[in-house]
DNA sequence: ATATTATATGTAACCGGTTACACACTGAGA
DNA sequence: TCTCAGTGTGTAACCGGTTACATATAATAT
C-alpha cells in the first residue's frame, strides 16, 4: 500500500504538503502541486480513509435508519438514497430498528463511535434524547422528529384530499376510511385530509384503524363489509391495507370496481400486480430519500440549507380499482 | 472522549495492559484485570473503532453487494442480514450494483480502503477478477461466483420439480413454463428442474423465456395464451412472472385455478396478496441471508467452515391459483 | 545451583493521515 | 530601508489505538 510518505518522497515534498495539496487546504506552489500530481499518477496513491478520520474525526459514512426494510415502503426510499449518497462519495449503513428506541439509540452510538457523518431517520421516537442529542447532522424521512431537524415527507393531507375527492367523484355514497395507526404523523394527516375533503360533500362514511397490515386489514374490512353492505368505496391509507380490503371485497363477493371502488395510498410496485390494479395516491418515495440525502449532505457538509420542511407532491393513480378508467 | 490513555492512567498500568486486556490478547494479571475493568467502567470508556482499524487493518463492516434492493427479493435477505450481523457486533453496507461490474467493482475498491470485513454478493460477474483478486472474505448468495468461494442458494432444482409435479397432480396437461433469463444461474436450475420432471409425465409442454419484470411477462403471457387456448397450467420461474401471468389470464378471460393453474417461484409477500393466492415455490430468504451471514463471519474470524457450499430448501406453499385447495 | 519457561508489564514505534507552528521568501506600502 | 501581509514549505505532534521488544520475576526442569 502506497502512503502519503511515498508520495511525498517521488514528489521531493513533504507529506505536509501533499496533504495540503489533496485536500486543497492552505498554500501549494504551482510547481508542488504538478509534482505531487504526477507522484499520486505514478504511485496510484489513494488516500486512507480510516487515518483521514482519526483525526479529522469525520467519514463518510451514511447512516440510514429505519423501521424495517422488509416494509415495501422503505427499499425504494433506500435505493435513492445510496444512489445520491454514491453521487457524493459517501456510503450508506442499512439500519433496522424495528420502531424500538433501543435499537435506534444503539445504532446511533456505534455507528457515531466510526465518526459517521449523519444519519437519514424514519421514526416515531420523535423527540428521544438520542436524536435531540446525537450532536451529529439529522433529517427526518416521512415522520417529523422535531421542528430543529429538517424533515422530508409526503403531502399527506393533501393528496388523502385528492384521493377522497376521486371516490366521490366517482360517484360514492358511502365511503369507508381505512385510517393508519394513531402514533403515526402521516396517518394522522392523511386522517385529516380525508376529513376536510369528506364534510364538504353529502356522503356518508365510517372511520375504521387498522394497521399497516395485510392480513389484518382483510379481516378488519372483511367484517365491516358484512356488517355495511352500502359501503360502495373505500380509502385505505396504505397500498398494503388496501390490498386487504381487495381481497376482503372478492371473498365476500363485492365486485370491484362496479359495486364497490378502492384507492390506496402510497403507490408501492405491487399495486399494479393485483387484479384489477389499484388505484392509488402514489408517493414519490424515490424522491423523497433523494431529497433527504442531499439535505443531509449539506448539512454534513456545512452549506446552508434553505428550509426546514420539504413536501414532496403525491399523485392519484388511476388503475382497476375506480371506475374512472377501465382496465 | 476517554481514550485508552485516561483507562490506564487511572488504572495504574500501561495503555499496552489495556490493550492486552480488552482484546483478551497476552498476559495480563488479576490484579491487573481487577483495576483495568474497574477504570473503564469508572470512565465509561470505549474503544474506538477506527483507531483500532487503522492498524488491524480491519473493521467490523459487512459490504452486502446486490443488484437493486427494490427487487421484492432483496430486502428481506438485507433484513436477515443485517440481523445476523449486528448480533456478532457487524455492521451493514448497502451496495446496490445493477449488475453492473463497475459499480461492484468500485464499491469493492471503496470499501477495502475501509478495512471492510468481508463481502457477501449476489452478482453475475461470476468469474470477474475483482472477486478473484479481492483478498478479503467473500460469501456469494443466490448465485455461485466460483468454486473457492462459499455459496449459499436455494434448492432451485428439487423446488422446480416440486413445482411441475404439483401441477401435474392437480392435473395439467399442457404447461407453460416460463423460463427466466439465461444468464441467471438459479432461472438455470429451475429450468433443468422442470424439464426433469415434465419429461417423466406424458404432459406436453413448451418453454418461453420471460424476464423478471411484471408487464414484460404478463404482456408475453397474454400473446401466448391467445395464441394456445390449450394451456392449463403456467410454472413461473419467478412470482413477479406470476403475477403478470395472473393479470394475463384475467385479462385474457380463462379463470384461475379452473380452467389455467398458476404457480410461481420465490415466495415474496405480494404473492398473498394476489386474488386468488398465488401458489408458489417458496424460498426461505430469510434463512439463505442468515446462513450465508455466519458463513462470512467465520470466515472473517478465521473459524474453519465445513462446507463450501450450502443449499437451502424450499417449500411449497399452496394458495389459490392451484386447484388443489380453495380459498 | 543453574538453565529454562511461563507469566506479567512497560516503552516506544507504528498504523496513515492532518495540522499547529516555525521559518523563509516575496513584494507592497510607509 | 524597514515593516508587514501574503505565499510556500517542512518538522513534528497528534488522532487513539496495537504490538514488537526489552525487561523482570516466579516456577519448573536439569
Amino acid at each position: 500500500m502506497t502512503t502519503i510518505k511515498d508520495v511525498a518522497k517521488k514528489a521531493g515534498v513533504s507529506v505536509a504538503t501533499v496533504s495540503r495539496f489533496l485536500n486543497d487546504s492552505g498554500y501549494v506552489s504551482a510547481e508542488a502541486a504538478k509534482a505531487v500530481t504526477a507522484a499520486v499518477e505514478e504511485l496510484k496513491y489513494e488516500l486512507n480513509p480510516i487515518a483521514r478520520s482519526l483525526n479529522t474525526k469525520k467519514s463518510n459514512l451514511i447512516g440510514l435508519i429505519l423501521p424495517d426494510i422488509t416494509n415495501p415502503f422503505f427499499p425504494e426510499l433506500a435505493r435513492a438514497v445510496e444512489d445520491v449518497a454514491l453521487t457524493y462519495g459517501y456510503t450508506v449503513v442499512l439500519c433496522n430498528s424495528d420502531e424500538n428506541p433501543e435499537k435506534e439509540k444503539n445504532y446511533i452510538e456505534t455507528l457515531k463511535k466510526k465518526y459517521i457523518a449523519g444519519f437519514i431517520v424514519t421514526s416515531n421516537q420523535l423527540d428521544a434524547p438520542h436524536y435531540a442529542n446525537a450532536n451529529v447532522p439529522i433529517v427526518a424521512l416521512d415522520r417529523a422528529i422535531n421542528e430543529k431537524i429538517p424533515t422530508v415527507s409526503s403531502n399527506n393531507k393533501e393528496g388523502a384530499i385528492m384521493g377522497t375527492n376521486a371516490l366521490l367523484e366517482q360517484g360514492c355514497q358511502n365511503i369507508l376510511f381505512l385510517r393508519g395507526p394513531a402514533e403515526l404523523n402521516p396517518a394522522n394527516d392523511r386522517y385529516e385530509g380525508f376529513m376536510a375533503a369528506i364534510q364538504q360533500s353529502n356522503a356518508k362514511y365510517q372511520v375504521v384503524t387498522c394497521p399497516f397490515h395485510f392480513t389484518d386489514s382483510q379481516k378488519i374490512v372483511e367484517h365491516v363489509l358484512k356488517e355495511n353492505p352500502q359501503i360502495d368505496g373505500i380509502f385505505a391509507s396504505s397500498d398494503v391495507s388496501a390490498a386487504g380490503a381487495l381481497k376482503a371485497a372478492s371473498l365476500v363477493g363485492r365486485h370491484v370496481p362496479n359495486e364497490l371502488q378502492i384507492i390506496g395510498f402510497d403507490g408501492v410496485a405491487m399495486g399494479e400486480m393485483l387484479s384489477p390494479g389499484l388505484t392509488t395516491v402514489a408517493q414519490d418515495v424515490y424522491k423523497m430519500g433523494a431529497i433527504a440525502t442531499r439535505v443531509l449532505i449539506k448539512r454534513i457538509e456545512n452549506e446552508m440549507v434553505e428550509q426546514n420542511f420539504y413536501e414532496v407532491p403525491v399523485k392519484l393513480i388511476v388503475r382497476g380499482t375506480t371506475r374512472s378508467v377501465g382496465e
